[in-house]
DNA sequence: AGCACGCCGACT
DNA sequence: GTCGGCGTGCTC
């Protein structure tokens, strides 16, 4: 007797042994898809993680079907994700949920249809049963959630097993099927006529002239293709005739037509070869001797710099040797600018992966990656492209390695892109490179520590000059009231004159603690939301205060709801509402804005990045958005217009990222002829963050802040884990909080802080707290872990705590 | 995580 | 007395 071990994509941590039937014996390795039940009715699409022989001592259900010929898992894979699983303390079937894309994902759900076989009388079925039975009369079978919905029934279940135990409707778990490849029709002359028969053809057709055109237009398709297989579509476009008239040919006899899988339409390769400069060469050895000795070297390349090029001779050496790269961007919407860029250099050997993608366009991906025929060698990819199967992995590339946008929070593994991509890297034996204009204070510390390599890019190409960068201080504006809404009069002057001179200017405004929301004037009340404990937002283009934690939104009221009051105003400034600012004060100024909400639509950051290349727009207000990766032409200024809500952020990270933030999108300004004007608005224009970002002085943010999380312990001395905790009741968190924190201090001592509340205590009706663990490096983590994970199992023998949920994040943000 | 079972308050 | 709410425990 066989048995498989099975992941299952819950959050269960543990795998499940299954019977292997006799006839897959030998069929079956790690890796494979199988189709288990798992509990009473539940089936589940899993992955065997071993196979063994060793008998449990329970009832083993058989694995119910294999789903695909091989294995869609590899084995490197599976080890790398049980590290990953490991790490970050989450289960695999967590790990498994994440890595898989939708369409290999399988869960059944209960149909019910009416029993075809019993003969009843209706007038015998109880109210709510003939509810159902006249439902399915219409239906004729129905999902259980759905029967749910449509009754308006908050539990079915008990009413359908009544049913079916009396022999009125049969259950059947439905496994939704996988999704089949896009196809599309093509034509062609039968194979069998010859080609004289077309004579007659024509002769046939002599009265029906767009049939016959459309006839001509397939023969010369047919020899300028070089295929007898025409596309539909193509011929139709090229005759400009419709299916009916090309159905009528079919049905005549005189073409057949059959459905292909589409085939990806070939890339122009324009490989123009990667010219480095002596710079860029020097950075490249640089990085290779890190390499010699070290797993993972470190790039650090001031803005337009020419960090890409540096990438992209490396991802060709890789192809030179038949190996892969791993290509990681932090942001979505860089892809489709970097894919171009790639795909001009390496073709359709380039593939990317992104949450924006299709189903049917990841599912295909993977496929292709598992095909040796078809494998992509250049792979560029969001985060979660640390999951694909790869093969003879060579290099990975982590761009703008410093963007916290690499940490995955909600829901788990919350791992780290970046940190996940070395280890990913380690697993196959590829080299890691971690890029940035501004590195994060770990990896610039693990440089300096000997345990990356590190190499430098300082000049930037084409001989553009850093910009100035100067602090305004608004403190004095406010004062004497000489601000314009969020704009000192310095920066309006330096907007008017980069219009007259017909520069382009950005203005970045932080995200965070900006958006607008509607203040009672007379007593201060704000409209909270009902599931959590935040300050609801308005948005203007649906003229609603929505909460951005779990979405509930309202009408804004017309009057105060704490004290009746009329007098009603909007505070904040998020951009929508700097948009409108400056769009008063210069009315001529073509301004635009660039946030989640404008760049939402497929396309419309592309869209709004080619329209400010064209000069089309004048003024680009952004969010952290135009910090990442964007070069234009010609601007002549960028604008921030406050520093503060970046500095007083309370995260440990929070002075890091105000730098990093505010070097990046400084960055942005430049032009060939004169140096560009960075203007940054702040209440604390002489904080050493803003001095350092004016004097271009990263080392010393870099040594001043190392020396803040030393003292503070803080990464990279110390590893920090959270857990929290969440429990609809408060006093249930708390005292659970309030226990684990009590064992925990016992055996961990002073490097347990907390529990407190989170900072959004309330998040979708339920209460959060923190414990905070600080392990210095050095100590041992896997040990660590252990303990932290026995005392939180622990809760569940207390009855008062066990219902509390506890997640861990292990490095977390 | 999902799902079944079982115990207790609300209504016929 | 029945219904259905939710707390509890288990899933190979």
């Amino acid at each position: 007797m066989r048995f498989a071990d099975v992941i299952l994509p819950l959050a269960l941590n543990q795998t499940f042994t299954y019977l292997i039937p006799e006839d897959w014996r030998d069929g079956l390795s790690q890796g494979h898809r199988v189709l288990v039940q798992f509990g009473q009715r539940k089936i589940y699409a899993g992955i065997v993680w071993r196979i063994h022989d060793d008998a449990p001592s329970y009832d083993v259900k058989p694995i119910l079907d294999i789903e695909d010929e091989l294995p869609i898992v590899t084995s490197t894979q599976l080890q790398y994700w049980h590290w990953l699983s490991d790490y970050y303390m989450c289960s695999m079937g967590e790990v498994l949920n994440a890595a898989l894309p939708a369409a290999f994902k399988m869960q059944s759900e209960t149909v019910v249809r009416i029993n075809p076989e019993l003969e009843f009388d209706e007038g015998e079925l109880k109210e709510d049963e003939f509810m159902v039975y006249d439902l399915l009369l219409k239906l004729e079978s129905l999902k259980i959630s759905d029967l749910g919905k449509q009754l308006n029934w908050k539990n079915p279940m008990p009413v359908i097993r009544r049913m079916y135990a009396e022999g009125y409707v049969n259950l059947d778990e439905e496994v939704k099927g996988t999704i089949k490849p896009k196809t599309e029709r093509r034509v062609r002359w039968p194979e069998e006529y010859k080609d004289e028969l077309a004579e007659d053809a024509f002769k046939q057709l002599s009265r029906a002239k767009v049939q016959s055109e459309l006839l001509l237009a397939y023969f010369q398709l047919r020899e300028s293709e070089g295929t007898p297989w025409v596309r539909e579509k193509v011929l139709l476009d090229k005759a400009k005739a419709n299916r009916t008239t090309l159905k009528a040919l079919i049905d005549k006899g005189w073409l057949e037509e059959l459905s292909f899988p589409v085939e990806p339409p070939k890339i122009e390769v324009s490989k123009g070869d990667v010219i480095l400069t002596d710079d860029q060469l020097k950075s490249v050895a640089d990085i290779q001797e890190g390499w010699m000795e070290k797993s993972t070297s470190l790039l650090y390349g001031v803005t337009s710099s020419g960090k890409t090029e540096v990438y992209f001779h490396l991802i060709k050496q890789q192809i030179e040797q038949g190996r892969q790269s791993l290509f990681m961007v932090p942001e979505i919407a860089l892809t489709a600018q970097m894919t171009q860029r790639l795909q001009n250099q390496f073709g359709d050997d380039v593939a990317a992966y992104h949450s924006r993608m299709s189903d049917r366009e990841r599912l295909e991906l993977w496929e292709r990656m598992l095909d040796p025929e078809r494998r992509p060698r250049v792979i560029l990819g969001a985060r979660s492209s640390i999951f694909l199967p790869f093969d003879r992995l060579g290099l990975v590339i982590v761009d703008e390695e410093h963007e916290s946008s690499y940490k995955q929070f909600d829901p788990a593994p919350r791992y780290q892109g970046r940190d996940a991509a070395i280890i990913l890297a380690h697993y196959h034996k590829a080299k890691a490179l971690l890029g940035s204009a501004t590195p994060s204070l770990e990896s610039y510390h693990n440089a300096e520590v000997g345990k990356y390599g590190y190499a430098e890019l300082k000049t930037r190409y084409s001989g553009v000059r850093l910009p100035v960068v100067e602090a305004v201080d608004i403190r004095k504006d406010t004062a004497r009231k000489q601000m314009h809404g969020p704009f000192s009069p310095r920066l309006l002057e330096a907007i008017k004159e980069q219009l007259e001179a017909k520069n382009k200017v950005i203005l970045f405004q932080n995200r965070r603690g900006f958006a607008p929301v509607i203040i009672c004037q007379s007593c201060g009340h704000s409209e909270q939301c009902v599931n959590c404990d935040i300050t609801l937002t308005y948005h203007k283009y649906s003229h609603q205060l929505r909460c951005h934690y779990c979405g509930y939104s309202i009408d804004p009221p017309q009057r105060c709801n704490s004290c009746g009051s009329f007098e009603l105003k909007m505070q904040g400034a998020g951009t929508e509402k700097i948009e409108e600012e400056l769009q008063l004060i210069l009315p001529q100024a073509r301004i635009a804005r660039m946030d989640l909400d404008a760049t939402r639509k497929k396309n419309a950051f592309q869209k709004l990045v080619d329209r400010f290349e064209r000069g089309e727009i004048d003024v680009l207000i952004g969010t952290q958005m135009v910090t990442k990766g964007l070069d234009f032409d010609d601007v002549g200024l960028v604008g921030v217009l406050s520093a503060d809500s970046l500095l007083n952020f309370p995260e440990f990270r929070a002075h890091e990222r105000a730098y990093q933030l505010m070097s990046q999108v400084a960055g942005r300004a430049g032009r060939r002829e004169e140096r560009g004007l960075v203007l940054i608005q702040s209440f604390q224009p002489d904080h050493q963050i803003i001095q350092q970002v004016t004097t271009y002085s990263f080392e010393e943010m870099f040594r001043e802040q190392r020396a803040d999380r030393k003292q503070y312990h803080y990464p990279p001395y110390h590893r920090i884990v959270h857990i929290e905790m969440r429990h609809v009741k408060v006093e249930v968190v708390s005292d659970a909080a309030d226990f684990l924190a009590g064992r925990l201090t016992s055996i961990f001592g002073k490097r347990v802080l907390g529990p407190e509340f989170a900072p959004i205590a309330r998040v979708r009706g339920q209460y959060h707290k923190r414990i905070i663990i600080k392990l210095e490096s050095g100590i041992n983590l896997a040990k660590a872990k252990g303990a932290l994970q026995t005392e939180v199992k622990r809760l569940q023998f207390h009855p008062q705590h066990r219902k509390v949920r506890v997640y861990f994040d292990v490095d977390p943000q």
